[in-house]
DNA sequence: AAAATTTGAATTGTACACAATTTAATTTTG
DNA sequence: CAAAATTAAATTGTGTACAATTCAAATTTT
């Protein structure tokens, strides 16, 4: 009585989304070390970027731009307050909205993560111009499956 | 006072590891409804692929195959065995050892899987061969980064 | 304007990830 | 061989992700 051997498509080396996955995981664990002493998870650095891209975002502007909903962003940015990185509070102008601003240990932290990108991009041991293609074929990819899209 | 702008290599768009993060979660939302009528999540996905191809692992060589570790994979497994798709039970030769074993329902299970892979190429909109591609430059990132390499 | 709907955050509950510690079972060593 | 070191899972604790619900504040309808 033999068993039918795993079809090609199941096997999980042929799996692009796997690969994805585990390159993410990879990523995000080399930036862990490179992201402790400035007292950051990785995606807390990602809200710190789009706060330093642009201060004063409301809660629902950052989650648009790092693809992540209020259930995630609302303690992740209670943590960064409790960390004295930025401050929380309703707008005036609708009250339902709360604004994220910067303190100016927030602002000054962005020093200490100017190095990093080059930290990691030496780690890659790729040629720039490679990592921006992969960069954009992936962003491509997010594109091509956001629920947006078809 | 005029305020720094965030020089370019700080913008959120200029990340290699965003763009990763952001298609890997996108990639994830994807298989979601898929997986939905056989009763897994994406990473309990994945560990039943590993076991499609090789039953009987046990919960190290199945950690070293998805990179996960026992934190991980302990409850995810208990889920599993919840869901009568596997056994786990500790090796006779080795007490310290945990076998997994697909159940028949686990093993059954494969039949209405086999679609998924396809069903995921076609939502990608992109060819077989540029997603080999791009599959095998992530695999190459993810060993390039892997705590053995350097 | 009052009622119904919509919207933005927060909350609740489930399921990962992963560091760090614990426990039990083997191996190695003195 | 017995103590020390190592190993495999499990456990504990923190921090995401994300669906679903709740709540309050706008906005739209009637």
């Amino acid at each position: 009585m033999k068993r039918k051997p795993t079809p090609d498509h199941l096997l999980l080396d042929a799996q692009f989304c796997f690969s994805l996955y585990a390159a993410s995981r990879a990523v995000t664990g080399v930036y862990r070390p490179l992201l402790e002493p400035l007292g950051l998870t990785y995606p807390q650095y990602l809200a710190m970027l789009v706060l330093w891209e642009k201060d004063g975002l409301t809660v629902r502007e950052l989650g648009q731009r790092l693809q992540l909903d209020s259930g995630t962003l609302t303690p992740l940015l209670k943590r960064l307050q409790a960390a004295g990185l930025v401050d929380r509070r309703r707008r005036v102008e609708d009250e339902r909205e709360v604004e994220i601003r910067l303190t100016d240990a927030g602002l000054a932290l962005r020093e200490q993560a100017s190095e990093i990108p080059a930290c990691m991009a030496q780690r890659l041991h790729m040629s720039l111009g490679h990592m921006q293609k992969l960069r954009d074929e992936l962003k491509q990819v997010t594109l091509q499956l956001s629920p947006t899209e078809d």
